[in-house]
RNA sequence: GGCCCUAUCGUCUAGUGGCCUAGGACGUGGCCUUCUCAAGGCCAAAACACGGGUUCGAUUCCCGUUGGGGCUACCA
């Protein structure tokens, strides 16, 4: 089995010290997945007393661009996700590249040719169906050592040659070096292209573990291959399964919010998303699922990771993101949102105070504080909206009248929750608690759904609150 | 199409041959708690894809089928 096999098989490389990497392109914002990505090194590292290392891979000039770069910046710096070393930058580094490029060139293990992928299969598929072995597998015919107009770089893939190797997640993956084609390794010495700046810099880097998306698991060999002709080690392979939206393909802005900074926006609090993230695709042995970074880290471990992809579930992170909120001080919060939403709030800071207390078991996010501080204006409600049930309007009218007379006599600055439900819970249980709270809190609140009338008192104040208990018995 | 990965409640998952009448969490439904809502508490419904093996015994091991996913660039 393959899972007893890999925990033979320490994670803890005997090749040297640990070292990890998260290696994004500046080609979009900071993504979930490459977050989660990061998450799982940064952990791994931090478990094994590893370094974490940041590796910008900005060799597509066209794509990239500074402030996506400063984006993913930013976003790994808000989650936490400190580096050990870096941000190191592909464009920064191309003479090494070069190096490199100029010796596989004259060992002749690469080649210039202006065949395209399409030209290459084509040439393959004449030699499947001519009956000879597809030796050359996609290999141009004629290619030379000196560069032409519009010549790209291509790596000989060895024509019939097993690469196996052990996924410390999925254990043994085997492809076969035939049914790879001639790998493009650079558009020029200047340029180099994915695969190869990888291997390069994952061995200038002295990589020890490539914890990856899935996605790469095809990638791995050619790249080993790559290994192979520079007399580069391996290091070892963890490839993590995907993100998925609720149709079960791999995450994309088409069906949800893909980019970190949209879920600080919409006010995820960053410990939140560290934990749901890290929950997703990997969970600890003892079940506990709200835990602290540092909880992650001592629980953390590569066997316990799945291998099937994990559908994003937003109401689990709602929920979970409600959790963290609750647990924070009413000031802490505000000073959160002043941040976030500064143009938008209506609000003094003593009223806010007060209306996040009793809001903030129903916000499962910070912005949900906007619509917590809409609901305070009294909507222009219906007058029947006022009786409990069946009452009659005439006893609706007395409790409201009973509660504006014990209200009248409280002092403003006794004027919260607790003293208020002292003062008027006695008449509530007097006269029957629906027939007089539910038309005090519909006074307050002019809704059929929210807060208590105490709780609502205790924010609109002493005075508003006798305003709207008095537009109240008008209405009636 | 080819190659590769994968398969427990709707979702995230526990489970490494007997402890499983398959456990937890989110969500859903019900009940309780100061009128409503929220929060909280309690309870409930809800899953081992299928077919062959191996074994005294399979959710667990092997093979196949089916389903899902990824990759298939002069992107990363």
């Amino acid at each position: 089995m393959f899972s007893k096999l890999i925990k033979l098989i320490s994670p803890i490389s005997p090749i040297g010290p640990i070292r990890v990497r998260i290696a994004p392109s500046p080609t979009g914002y900071l993504h979930i997945g490459t977050a989660r990505t990061a998450l799982f090194n940064w952990l791994f590292a931090k478990k094994h007393g590893g370094k974490f290392i940041l590796r910008i891979e900005d060799t597509d000039l066209e794509r990239s661009d500074k402030k996506y770069e400063k984006d993913i910046i930013d976003g790994l710096r808000w989650l936490g996700l400190d580096w050990d070393e870096g941000p190191h930058r592909q464009s920064e580094r191309l003479a090494i590249y070069e190096k490199y490029l100029q010796n596989l060139l004259s060992e002749n293990q690469a080649y210039y040719c202006a065949c395209t992928k399409e030209t290459l299969e084509k040439e393959r598929q004449l030699q499947i169906k001519k009956g000879e072995a597809p030796k050359y597998s996609g290999r141009c015919r004629n290619f030379k050592i000196a560069p032409e107009q519009g010549e790209i770089i291509r790596f000989k893939i060895p024509p019939a040659e097993k690469i196996q190797f052990l996924d410390l997640i999925r254990g043994p993956i085997i492809f076969d070096s035939s049914l790879i084609g001639d790998l493009a390794i650079a558009k020029n010495l200047q340029t180099p292209l994915y695969n190869f700046a990888v291997v390069i810099d994952d061995y200038e880097m002295k990589i020890s573990h490539v914890i990856r998306g899935e996605d790469h698991i095809a990638n791995t060999p050619k790249q080993i291959l790559l290994q192979r002709a520079l007399n580069f080690p391996e290091p070892k392979y963890a490839h993590l399964p995907l993100i998925l939206d609720p149709d079960r393909s791999k995450m994309s802005k088409r069906y949800s919010a893909t980019s970190i900074q949209e879920y600080k926006e919409r006010g995820y609090l960053p410990e939140t998303l560290v934990n749901f993230i890290a929950l997703l695709g990997w969970h600890p042995a003892d079940d506990q699922e709200k835990m602290a970074a540092s909880e992650i880290i001592r629980k953390f471990s590569l066997e316990r990771i799945q291998k099937a992809g994990a559908v994003f579930d937003i109401q689990k992170l709602n929920w979970l993101n409600s959790q963290y909120l609750k647990e924070k001080s009413e000031s802490e919060l505000w000073q959160k949102i002043k941040e976030l939403y500064d143009k938008k709030i209506s609000i003094q800071n003593e009223a806010a105070l007060k209306l996040l207390k009793i809001g903030k078991l129903r916000m499962s996010k910070l912005e949900d504080f906007l619509s917590l501080q809409e609901s305070l204006t009294l909507p222009d409600y219906d007058s029947n909206l006022l009786s409990w049930k069946n009452t009659h309007k005439e006893t609706t009218k007395e409790a409201l009248r009973l509660a504006q007379e014990v209200t009248r006599t409280i002092l403003v600055h006794e004027f919260n929750q607790k003293n208020l439900e002292n003062q008027l819970m006695p008449l509530a249980d007097n006269q029957g608690r629906g027939e007089f709270l539910w038309p005090l809190r519909v006074a307050l609140s002019g809704k059929d759904k929210s807060p208590g009338p105490f709780e609502l008192m205790e924010v609109l104040g002493k005075e508003e609150s006798l305003r709207r208990i008095n537009i109240a018995i008008e209405k009636l």
